[in-house]
RNA sequence: GGCGCUAUGGUGCAACGGUUAGCACGCGGCCCUUUCAAGGCCGAAAUACGGGUUCGAUUCCCGUUAGCGCUACCA
């Protein structure tokens, strides 16, 4: 498929934030669900930022919204385009609506729309019982400025009676009655000596998506309400509407919509949390969508093989954040190890505790650690990885030599007075060691244990705390394999000294 | 207020007229055990309410209730 007939043919749909805000946790929702879409079929996603209010609109929040998909690992074929820079097409839509009567000058001030719950006082159809107008509808649409000399808006021109129908892929077919539905505007009055303003959001998304050739609208249903307006601008426009697909909206836990209160939305705190994009994904994937089987753990490429519009929910959704976590640490140790080791490295270089002899092909350290060495202590330690930073906090010790003990560990492993003396005979029991395993290890620091006539066990954790630092860490034995003969062996020593102190 | 949408355990989803209403998160217990996880097993927990339609309703229809959305010269 040559990628003009793709254009004419093939899948079209787009993602289009408004930088009013970081990227909210249902916008990622909603733009994945549009690039599962998208590569699902072989099509375009397009980006398009929708900046026409001047006002609101912040600039430098465009980075953060790009930085945030580009975390998710959604990409995008045609864009960004800015709304702002699309202006002219705007008005020329707008006058074509005009010219045709489909719009009109609107002279009225801006607050005596508000609310456009009421019949303008004075005109004939006056609501009474059901199915009456209840929007406002001045005489400005009738050629009569009611306020001569303003400058005017361009409303469209909603028609009276009859209803305005479409279907939707998810919800089905929905009708609207058009007396519901109020003269909304489709360009602001200018500012100025200009003669109109910048386009309203209808306008816009219709223009554009007409103009981009988008063959699924995909977006929150919160839009629902909406697009009858946006069809009736598409018929003005002598165009027929793409297919629409609302998708519920993300509650937070007590159900009202997800905002700050309920804690994290903007995506890359969760990114600077250290969740795995890819959990984050699958999580954000099967938040009003499901696969239809039982299976939960999805790879982004079965994502991609199994999304379909006919599995998106009716129902708005909760943010489950547990539910966040388990997709976490199921990726933290499901995932093929070397899918895993590049967020490892880019965690350690973020703490700074990353050695370049640990990239793969690099000559290894004096120390012999090298690339599969710490993929090796990367896999050891992962089962107990809640988030990314993990590895550079409790995991520290296995990453560097700089590393201080746990009080709270001390003080719960280190209670027993014959610790120090324990800990003494366990280094010099392992430094005469001559071959250095799992099992030569678990057997010498028994050996002392019985010797010292304690249970292994509290050897054991005297000993982790000694050489990590921390009341929590892998087994033991595999430990010391990582960490090697040497280190574990001055640890030990050390240990010893700073206990003798204390 | 008007209009619209939705309604399965606490949460996310299954069951798309006939199942002992299934899975997962979370929660409780047990096992494993060298800390903490992970893992294994077991358990508590749901069809909002009321009417219909039907031999039979979680499923179809109506109403009620609740939640959410839209009702801007915001998007």
């Amino acid at each position: 498929m040559t990628e003009t007939t793709n254009r004419l043919t093939g899948v079209r749909v787009r993602f289009a934030p408004s930088p009013t805000g970081y990227l909210h946790v249902g916008g990622a929702r909603t733009a994945l669900f549009n690039w599962l879409f998208a590569r699902r079929h072989g099509g375009a996603m397009i980006l398009r930022i929708e900046d026409t209010d001047a006002e609101r609109n912040k600039p430098e929040l465009v980075q953060g919204i790009i930085d945030g998909l580009q975390w998710l690992g959604v990409d995008w074929d045609e864009g960004p385009f800015y709304q702002s820079q699309r202006t002219e097409l705007y008005r020329a839509a707008a006058k074509k609506c005009v010219a045709n009567g489909s719009a009109f000058l609107c002279y009225c001030p801006a607050d005596k729309y508000a609310g456009g719950d009421y019949t303008e006082p004075g005109q004939d159809e006056e609501p009474k019982g059901g199915g009456l107008r209840r929007v406002t509808r001045c005489s400005c649409r009738d050629g009569k400025p009611s306020t001569p000399g303003a400058k005017p808006a361009v409303r469209f021109k909603v028609p009276i009676g009859g209803t305005t129908k479409f279907a939707d892929t998810v919800f089905g077919e929905r009708e609207f009655s058009n007396d519901e539905i109020e003269d909304f505007v489709l360009l602001r009055s200018g500012k100025g000596d200009e003669e109109f303003g910048q386009s309203m959001y209808q306008l816009g998304v219709v223009v554009d998506d007409m103009d981009m050739c988008v063959t699924h609208v995909i977006r929150g249903a919160d839009h629902l309400s909406n697009t009858p307006k946006q069809v009736l601008l598409y018929r003005a426009l002598g165009a027929s509407p793409p297919v629409f697909a609302h998708v519920p909206l993300i509650l937070g836990a007590d159900k009202s919509r997800l905002s700050k209160r309920h804690g994290a939305t903007d995506v890359n705190l969760y990114r600077a949390e250290g969740f795995l994009p890819e959990a984050f994904r699958n999580f954000l994937a099967l938040l009003g969508w499901s696969a239809g089987g039982d299976e939960e753990f999805l790879r982004t490429k079965d994502l991609i093989e199994r999304f379909s519009l006919e599995g998106v929910s009716r129902t708005n959704a909760v943010f489950d954040r547990p539910k966040l976590e388990w997709f976490n640490t199921q990726y933290l140790q499901r995932l093929p190890i070397d899918d895993l080791l590049p967020e490892v490295e880019n965690e350690l270089k973020r703490s700074g505790l990353w050695k370049p002899e640990w990239v793969a092909g690099a000559a290894p350290a004096p120390d012999e650690r090298d690339h599969a060495w710490f993929s090796r202590a990367v896999d050891l330690l992962r089962p107990r990885i809640r988030l990314l930073p993990d590895f550079s906090s409790w995991s520290r010790a296995f990453f560097s030599d700089e590393f201080t003990r746990d009080p709270a560990a001390k003080e719960k492993f280190w209670k027993d007075p014959k610790v120090p003396e324990l800990l003494a005979k366990t280094a010099d029991v392992l430094a005469a060691l001559t071959e250095w395993n799992h099992d030569a290890c678990d057997h010498a620091t028994r050996a002392v244990a019985e010797a010292g006539g304690v249970k292994a066990g509290l050897l054991i954790n005297a000993v982790r705390v000694a050489i990590v630092g921390q009341a929590v860490a892998p087994p033991l034995f595999d430990t010391m394999v990582v960490l090697g003969q040497q280190r574990v062996v001055r640890r030990l020593q050390d240990a010893v000294a700073g206990s003798a102190k204390a």
